[in-house]
DNA sequence: TATGTTAATCGGGTTTTTTCGATATGTCAA
DNA sequence: TTGACATATCGAAAAAACCCGATTAACATA
């Protein structure tokens, strides 16, 4: 958990504001994807070309945004079919939470 | 209180360093400067000189960077004559923990 | 008032970040 | 196996951040 590397990822309007609408998925992405299985949908995740299109930048940016944003351990991934889904990694940001009250 | 800019002010190491010195500045500061009047040694206000020298950086650069902290809230300053003391604004740091518990 | 000291600002070379379009990879389905 | 679709990766132009030395501003004091 590096915690520089982590405020980098949160200083981008767009990758702090698509962990936002991850902690709320059912609230910010209304049409639940057809393909998305019921354990999928319960642990929350969203496939890439949903946010895309929720953040309106182009598909290879925010492919590199989540790329960033699960390096610094802030999200996770899982592949099912030709989807990729990028849920919260709420255990390491609880972790930054205890680690930024404590440090910071 | 800007989130970006706080996670932009935090996202360099140094000023993250610098945050953190200043959280307990008699540990990290160990010469209590003769000019700094009692009152100003309480609220607990480094120099800008002496966070120079332990930083390792360039004078205009840490004023730089200590501008920068402030301008994100996060650091207030006073100048007390030919000497700017910096000190950790912990009510906007409180803010900060409190906003990032509900929104992050 | 002239000098020295502290801190802020300016200008700029270098590195990193931002964001894109093009391309590659992986997967499903006909 | 071919085509369509989702995602990842590549290469690059533009913008921003990093960090410096030089200069300026503000203040103290002799």
């Amino acid at each position: 958990m590096n915690q520089i590397d982590i405020f980098k990822a949160l200083s981008n309007e767009t990758r702090l504001e698509i962990l936002k609408w991850l902690k709320e998925p059912e609230k910010h992405f209304d049409k639940p994807s057809a393909h998305l299985s019921k354990n999928m949908n319960e642990k929350g995740g969203v496939c890439v070309g949903d946010i895309v299109e929720k953040a309106g930048l182009s598909q290879s940016t925010i492919s590199q945004y989540l790329t960033m944003l699960q390096k610094a351990g802030l999200l996770e991934s899982e592949r099912h079919g030709q989807w990729t889904y990028y849920r919260r990694n709420e255990t390491i940001i609880k972790e930054l939470w205890n680690s930024l009250k404590e440090e910071l």
